[in-house]
DNA sequence: GTGGTCTAGACCACC
DNA sequence: GTGGTCTAGACCACA
């Protein structure tokens, strides 16, 4: 199995929904190439009980992937990466992904007054 | 009116609870001290009508950034920004608050085989 | 004149109105006879401007207190403590007084773990 | 149910505001460990019905006890007793908390001509 | 099912 | 004038 390695997490309390942590997770995942076109997903069920969570909340995250058309449902055999739209992305577009967060976490660092150097330097530390 | 200068501004339907809105702002505002310990704060009512929103979501925004020691309450006067609690923090205090935000914005950058190199670059060019 | 030496003090934001902390220390200062009837209150304007408080704020406390009948208005000159009910009280009394702050501390002091040992420790101390 | 024992109790013209009696309760609940971290709390509609209250009223009760840390919302599922900050303090952590009390009894007292022996025998007595 | 948000409107306490 | 409390009722997001 492909996906023993794949573990999702999630942080219960963090105030991001599940299933949006969850999406995140699987497009990085793919915009990676850690999944790729084709790979298949674990079941709802596996990482429901994986997680502790609903399993409806797996559900939710994996039905809202495949109408982006990230995910791809297979009849009777559950889902995985879909074909089109998932070609291999290049640098600039997996930075474009994460510069959210990367905007984010300066903001956070501009009000509690860290500078550049004290945040890459913390970055570094704990990367 | 000693506080014409004070514009704030909601996206009523930005997702973001209104109230929550208003609490970034003024703490935005304190942090970059524009608004002083001591410095007063608009009424309730007229922020309400200025922004044409029922008071108690002003209200509710007050109460939350009095309890935690943003602002305090004079007494039948008005809210004004609160001069303890706004001391300086230490460094390690400072970056300790941003740990969750650094262990998380790593946790992507993996999952998205984005480099220390890469990350910190891209931090630095939006700073 | 008499009431120089009368340091009222409020905690303008204890959350305890100061209508109220006033009259309390008028009641306390009344029962342990450092105010013995007849001895005059300091004007309404005089307590204002000290305390940088509403003189309301002041009238509203000395009107009250008369109404209990503690202090009595003297045309045209002022307050002063009232003759009857400011007999004077006996120590069970004064301690009947301050009975309602001993439960208070005792109930804090039970849900902070801190036994009666350390309570009067820490009393001692600040005494 | 689980929680048949948790009687809260209101007294609704007690001057004291309903969530601030609801707030008070379940923190005795939790400093006395008949909550302890992670017990389940009855919901706000529950409570809402049995108390004959307005269900903004709990839930505004509950919203600031997650706010101060006390309880912990779980997604979807309901309110908690918090892990994190309930944590045991040190005696001189919580002796500080304390501290203001000691110093406001102290105050009294003396107003009322009551010396540190009467004082301390009188918190013996009562606690 | 859970809690969260917001409204409209009433009433109160304080200054 | 200030903020605080509470109600009744609607609607949303999450599991």
């Amino acid at each position: 199995m492909t996906f023993e390695l794949l573990a999702f997490e999630v942080a219960p309390s963090s105030g991001i929904p599940i299933y949006r942590q969850l999406m995140d997770q699987v497009k990085r995942l793919v915009a990676s190439e850690h999944l790729k076109p084709g790979d298949p997903l674990p079941s709802v069920r596996n990482v429901a009980t994986a997680l502790a969570v609903n399993p409806m909340t797996i559900s939710k995250a994996y039905s809202l992937l495949e109408a982006e058309g990230v995910l791809e449902r297979e009849r009777g055999k559950g889902m995985k990466v879909a074909a089109t739209k998932n070609v291999a992305k290049s640098t600039e577009q997996r930075l474009e992904i994460l510069q959210p967060s990367v905007d984010s976490i300066i903001a956070e660092a501009k009000q509690l007054d860290i500078g550049l150097e004290q945040l890459t330097q913390q970055i570094e530390k704990s990367f």
